[in-house]
DNA sequence: AAATATATATGATAATTATCAGCTTTTACC
DNA sequence: GGTAAAAGCTGATAATTATCATATATATTT
């Protein structure tokens, strides 16, 4: 086994609550964990599953999605590259609440509950910087019901590419690294398609958006945001 | 000091993360808590301050909401006898992300933020209990934001008035408990107060709500859960 | 390279929801 | 108890957004 892939020496780990861990405890998860490669489009787990454990994201983006009566998913999360994804299911003990699926080619590494709910009982260090990451979660999402309730799908779209640029950044030449289809995009921003697709053309027109080929860019930040809080 | 006014015999801790703190951790805790009568209408803390604690609910109820850019005011939470609020902010030393009102004239214990991150620091039976209740407050959020996105007006509307009977009660003659001004609703909803009323009376018409005096009851508490669900 | 599927686009229309205005009832306060 | 203020209500209208239909472009498969 190369040194990358034992979780000690796993840059990723600095960016989550892993890095609370003490030498022993990572080198316990890192003798139980798996990693595996997903492909585009296919599921890393399911809305109702028991989930075994938890997933790291060393690479690669995934939605985090709850379908609704009506038949249509929400993405409710974007995860990336250093963000742990199922913990919640693991620490209530419940069933997952949301599907995750790759947005593009994904490695993740897979950390099976014993060895996480082990340290969340053992080490106070550990349990708080789990509770700080989630606090911060928790303050993230009253945020985003505020402006679900609030905006007007326009603004929405907007704070979506804005959260795009400032997530995931941009090439050198100002287009998103990470291409959503416009329906993916409707779903972060709860609308239909076809209204997704009209005010992203809109927004071509009028100069806030720019695009080239398939990528998409925003040509006009101040504007968009203008437009975003409402002005 | 009484002994029903000390922590160690208070019954509401049950209902919170505090059941989790040792006999020691409570009496310290109840050494340096004081507690508080707020008057309906009145602030607890207001968004954008910073916390010196956190506040225990002994009686009444609170709502938790953010202005938005438009000037409304989204209610995200309501918070009854044994929540613990202000939680979020102590843990990640950040300011309020919302502000809190008395729904109904309440009493509070509040609860210096040392004592809270002491024990967090100490306890990782506490810390665990606290995370188990963020981890279910972050389900909730990410449930709401679905509704809120993929819900219509009345659905979120029949919603409200489930979520107000199952959290809140109803009395002997199936009345809620708790009595919220048609403008609440609509803050919880996230819709215009003007629009809240009229499906209110809609409802009323069609026999799934029923009224007496201002206080407001479910008449029909299947067809108001097939409308909510979609059917 | 043709065939098929999928994503993007646009128009027409219907449904939902917000806004504005005016009105009545209830509540709070001097 | 009277008066002001707030809450509740209703209608008319405008704005927003969804839905359905259809067309075109792009990607995928054979």
């Amino acid at each position: 086994m190369d040194s990358e892939r034992r979780c000690e020496n796993c840059i990723i780990r600095q960016f989550n609550s892993l890095r609370a861990m003490s030498k022993e405890e990572l080198k316990n998860v890192s003798s139980k964990k798996t990693t595996k490669k997903i492909k585009k489009g296919d599921p890393l787990f399911e809305e109702g599953e028991k989930l075994k454990g938890v997933y790291c994201v060393r690479d690669g983006v995934s939605k985090l999605s709850k379908l609704s009566a009506n038949g249509k998913d929400q993405i409710v999360k974007l995860a990336t590259k250093g963000e742990v994804m199922g913990q919640r299911s693991v620490i209530s003990e419940e069933s997952a609440n949301l599907s995750a699926v790759a947005v593009n080619d994904m490695e993740v590494c897979f950390i099976p509950k014993e060895a996480i709910i082990n340290t969340l009982h053992k080490n106070p260090d550990f349990t708080f910087e789990v509770l700080r990451h989630m606090a911060h979660d928790l303050r993230e999402a009253d945020d985003v019901i505020v402006n679900m309730s609030q905006k007007t799908v326009k603004q929405r779209i907007a704070e979506a590419f804005l959260y795009l640029k400032n997530n995931f950044g941009e090439d050198t030449e100002g287009y998103l690294t990470l291409t959503l289809s416009r329906e993916d995009i409707a779903n972060v921003v709860g609308t239909a398609t076809e209204s997704c697709i009209r005010i992203i053309s809109e927004f071509k027109k009028k100069g806030l958006l720019k695009s080239s080929g398939k990528k998409l860019g925003i040509a006009d930040e101040k504007k968009l945001r203008d437009l975003a809080e409402g002005f």
